[in-house]
DNA sequence: TCCGTATTCTAAGATTCCTTAGAATATCAG
DNA sequence: CTGATATTCTAAGGAATCTTAGAATACGGA
């Protein structure tokens, strides 16, 4: 791995600059800061094309902002430690705070539903007024979920609609807070007469906001 | 499996990594964390050419990470809030944890003396035993200052070592943590038989460490 | 009014980065 | 060993960004 000690200092704080600064790269952190994932799943995951996600890995192992295992013939990636999450975390709440534009793309992305904080749903998950729902891939759940959330993947929620109980409020939640899949839960949730909000950061947030997790 | 949206949003996101994804854009905002300039101040304090400088402040200006305002024929850039502020003290922390390449440049610029913490400086502030000196510019101590702090520019430093105690521990500080000055300030105050260090992390570090100021 | 100073805008060459095709590597199964 | 799969490496055309010269603007003062 080709070292830079003799650059001087500014340019290698630049490497990390210039690690977030492509859009490309920081979906695939996001995707990464859900769980672990191979090559493949993350160009799918992320809608990139193979060879250029890999191309993109090798930058952010570069600024090690992540680290990969081989196991067998895969070889899997994630972010080298919490700090990256945390400091992900900060730069989305500090782009949100500044950018207008951002705010714009995100509401004209997700619609306008006004969702749940962590802080209030971790105050409501012993009330069994609180029903939470994890509509992402049971894969996802398997590796990390909010306390008592049951697993039921968008795909899977028309048909289990009637598992739900009418009277109380459903939280449904998705991987992070631009991911469209817990919103649509939602209006399908309302469509039948339920009453439902999102999570705001959805699990991401959740995580970063160092709540309680269940395995 | 289409969780993420397609794309607008990572595409606002790294506007703010692309404004720090430049060396030259990077020192400016360290320049400007000290205090307010004009556009031919931060010219030379970065030692970029005034031209570039300007095309590099409008780039900032758009990702709102700097604003401006006019007084005469002069304008005077900041940085938008503190927050901005604070996100820079984070985005650097964040690199040094990670790049060792950072630490090198770092250490072989700036020599590898020990210095004092803003934590434990901060403690000692009321002791007698430690005289605390600004080597910045008059200007820059005026603007803000460590409480207490006496202000000796490097290049006067030579001339007013008489009216430093002997018996006293001195504590030299300068801009940041990349900053060259107050290193070479404690050489000088070294050969000359004095007990000094130099304050990590310079006036910002202690700025960015909420510690008191003076003015 | 016109002039001088500070800064920005426009445009273009130089450079760096992004993306992807094709070849190479690593591992496992047979 | 050979073949199959997953990933990386190398190289190159195209896109985006950096830098800076020259023209334009904004302001204060004579």
């Amino acid at each position: 791995m080709a070292q830079f000690p003799e650059e001087p200092i500014y340019e290698q704080l630049a490497r990390v600059g210039k690690a977030l600064s492509s859009p490309v790269r920081l979906r695939l952190l996001d995707v990464l800061d859900q769980r672990e994932r191979t090559v493949e799943e993350l160009a799918q995951a992320a809608e990139i094309p193979l060879k250029n996600t890999s191309a993109q890995l090798q930058q952010l192992r570069a600024a090690h902002l992540v680290t990969s295992r081989r196991e067998g013939t895969r070889v899997y990636y994630r972010l080298t430690d919490e700090r990256v999450s945390r400091f992900l975390g900060e730069l989305q709440g500090f782009a949100h705070d500044r950018l207008a534009d951002l705010r714009d793309a995100v509401r004209s992305r997700l619609g306008a539903l006004e969702g749940v904080t962590a802080d209030e749903l971790a105050r409501r998950l012993a009330d069994p007024g609180t029903v939470v729902v994890d509509v992402r891939s049971a894969t996802d759940y398997a590796a990390g979920h909010v306390p008592g959330a049951i697993s039921v993947p968008l795909s899977d929620l028309r048909d289990h609609l009637d598992d739900l109980p009418k009277e109380a409020e459903i939280v449904a939640y998705c991987g992070g807070p631009y991911c469209v899949v817990s919103p649509e839960a939602v209006r399908l949730l309302r469509e039948h007469g339920y009453a439902a909000r999102p999570l705001d950061g959805g699990f991401l947030g959740w995580r970063r906001g160092e709540k309680p997790l269940e395995r």
